[in-house]
DNA sequence: GCCGTTTTCGGCCCGACTGTTTTCAGTCG
């Protein structure tokens, strides 16, 4: 029973509760519950069986403790099952649909029993649905386009570098029309969270008027990639892109900028926080501004940045990273300043990267190049070792024959150097997969179980065990092994791995390939916390993946980390020295 | 269902949009 499988039960006592008309806030309170749950950094089930008792945590009181123990120790929760009992299978996947509610799901079974989406679109089709209590032509349309949509697009949020990469193209679009001043994307893709439902942008004119948010409306209707516009407001004009992908535009005026750019980009967890603050100290604070309320007056008192947002209600700036109401509020009232997490120009090398030698794309010369120009000092090139024959992984030989030509490069780019390293297997008995002469003279072993994801969870534990305290393994690679929303996570004893890694100083990678993602940010979160350090590489394949980088960083944020964390930043000289090199 | 430098009861974030309505409910972010 794991942290997600409890946010999933309660998220659906929630959905079903909301369907049966009960309390708004009860509903609320399982939701919230489900979020917290699912982003808490350390199992649940574990430290209950461990300790025997669970922690107090914020929004979970006497009655979800009592379910949360029923889950971990009977693996279900009669609540939930009785629910569940009652209502028809089918009927919560309705509450997927735009423009459906618990309210309409709840109208449609209660008169028509409706019960899945197959009967909702028959209803609307043959016409069903308009005679209903406040239903009507225009809301059966709307559900039909809803369920096409739903049936069209993929379901699942996508991945961060998606919506990066798209909201960057728009962004670069956007700044060719020449009324905008200001524009920001806002949303989960500003907060780096690994995936993203859609695209939130932001924009203030030169000079606000109805003709100018219009100019600006039509130039973004004109955006070549789009295929749909979905609506088009006075403010806010929603568009389906070519790849699916929802982008919501916002026009408003510059002074409330910072105002609306702290409300869009959230997180809805971490606004409330700040929302309720501002309310217990005579203020009310929305995406207009912050106001100081005295009886029906209301005075705008901070709006342009966001740094006036934070500044009025007693906190110092938050980095969008921090905003997920993880402690940052507390964090921020006690301290006066937030902790200088670690920014990309901090980083000086890139210790996962593969060439020609076995599957990247180029020759090591190009991607040393590239990297030096890039303004690296230093980086490991880590090919794979010959278990992944797929990848036409190094047998000894040819690792050795590696060395060579890396010796060659080194004397032509130097100052600039390659570590001669690899992303050595871990075999199923935790073993690696070169022999000890090999592994000695390797300048960097970042040590990868590739193979074996379904192995019980005390064995894959002992073989993790068995790599990370081998005395030749430098960095644990995607330490999970899990590809987001492809495959899940390896199951293993995580904190014992991780004191292992800190007590051997193998540290943790920060796998930054977009679908990876790898270690996630509670992960970092719980292993900064039993004392280890971080390598955020880009297991790059050529140089072009150079700046997945951005995406191990964001991650690093997000988990607190500083420069001091994370042995990419220190200089050649340093690394050298803190791992015994020469 | 949770929570407490006013509270163990009575609050619980805020506003826009839409479609259905004559004043609002439901949905969304």
């Amino acid at each position: 029973m794991d942290n997600q499988k409890i946010a999933t039960v309660f998220g659906e006592i929630g959905d079903m509760l909301d369907i049966q008309g009960a309390d708004f806030f009860r509903v609320n309170a399982y939701r919230r519950s489900a979020q917290v749950i699912e982003h808490l950094p350390h199992d649940l089930h574990d430290s209950y069986l461990r300790t025997g008792e669970l922690e107090k945590i914020p929004g979970i009181g006497v009655e979800l403790t009592k379910k949360i123990i029923e889950l971990i120790t009977r693996g279900r929760c009669e609540f939930h099952e009785e629910l569940v009992a009652s209502f028809p299978k089918g009927l919560l996947e309705m509450l997927h649909l735009r423009s459906v509610g618990p309210k309409k799901v709840k109208l449609f079974f209660g008169t028509l029993g409706i019960s899945n989406l197959d009967q909702l679109k028959k209803a609307a089709a043959t016409g069903q649905l308009r005679d209903l209590p406040k239903m009507g032509e225009k809301s059966e349309s709307e559900i039909l386009k809803a369920i096409e949509e739903y049936e069209q697009m993929p379901h699942g949020r996508r991945l961060l570098h998606v919506g990066m990469t798209e909201a960057q193209k728009i962004l670069e679009y956007l700044r060719g029309c020449p009324e905008i001043s200001l524009i920001q994307y806002a949303g989960s893709l500003r907060r780096g969270v690994e995936t993203i439902g859609d695209v939130d942008i932001l924009c203030a004119p030169k000079k606000m008027s109805d003709a100018a948010v219009g100019n600006i409306m039509d130039f973004y209707a004109k955006y070549d990639e789009i295929s749909m516009i979905m609506n088009r407001g006075e403010t806010k004009s929603s568009v389906l892109l070519k790849t699916g992908l929802q982008v919501d535009l916002r026009v408003l005026e510059s002074k409330i900028f910072g105002a609306a750019l702290h409300y869009f980009t959230g997180s809805k967890a971490h606004n409330i926080r700040i929302r309720d603050r501002a309310k217990h100290m005579g203020l009310k604070v929305s995406e207009y501004g912050v106001f100081k309320v005295a009886g029906e007056e209301e005075t705008l008192v901070a709006g342009a940045t966001e740094e006036e947002i934070f500044h009025s209600v007693g906190l110092p700036y938050i980095i969008p990273e921090m905003r997920e109401d993880r402690g940052e509020i507390e964090y921020g009232l006690q301290f006066g300043t937030m902790p200088s997490v670690v920014e990309h120009d901090d980083l000086r090398a890139d210790l996962h990267t593969h060439s020609r030698w076995s599957d990247g794309s180029e020759e090591i010369e190009d991607l040393a190049k590239a990297y030096k120009k890039a303004g690296f000092s230093h980086m490991a090139l880590t090919d794979h070792s010959k278990l992944m024959g797929v990848t036409a992984g190094l047998t000894d030989e040819r690792a050795t024959e590696q060395w060579e030509e890396i010796d060659e490069i080194n004397k032509e780019l130097a100052p600039f150097r390659i570590l001669k390293g690899s992303e050595v297997d871990i075999l199923k008995d935790g073993s690696l997969d070169f022999s000890e002469k090999i592994l000695k003279k390797l300048e960097v072993v970042n040590a990868s179980a590739h193979l074996y994801h379904g192995l019980p969870e005390d064995e894959q534990t002992r073989r993790m065990l068995s790599a990370v305290t081998s005395g030749y393994v430098k960095i644990l690679s995607h330490p999970t092994g899990r590809l987001i929303n492809e495959r899940k996570p390896i199951a293993f004893d995580m904190e014992a791995v991780f004191k292992a890694c800190a007590d051997h100083h193998v540290a943790l990678e920060i796998n930054s390939s977009p679908d990876r993602m790898d270690l996630n940010d509670t992960h970092v979160r719980l292993a900064k916390s039993l004392g280890c350090t971080f390598a955020i590489n880009s297991d790059a394949h050529n140089s072009s993946h150079m700046h997945y980088l951005t995406y191990g960083v964001l991650t690093a944020r997000r988990a607190w980390l500083t420069k001091e964390d994370i042995i990419n930043t220190m200089s050649l000289k340093e690394l050298l020295k803190y791992w015994k090199l020469k």
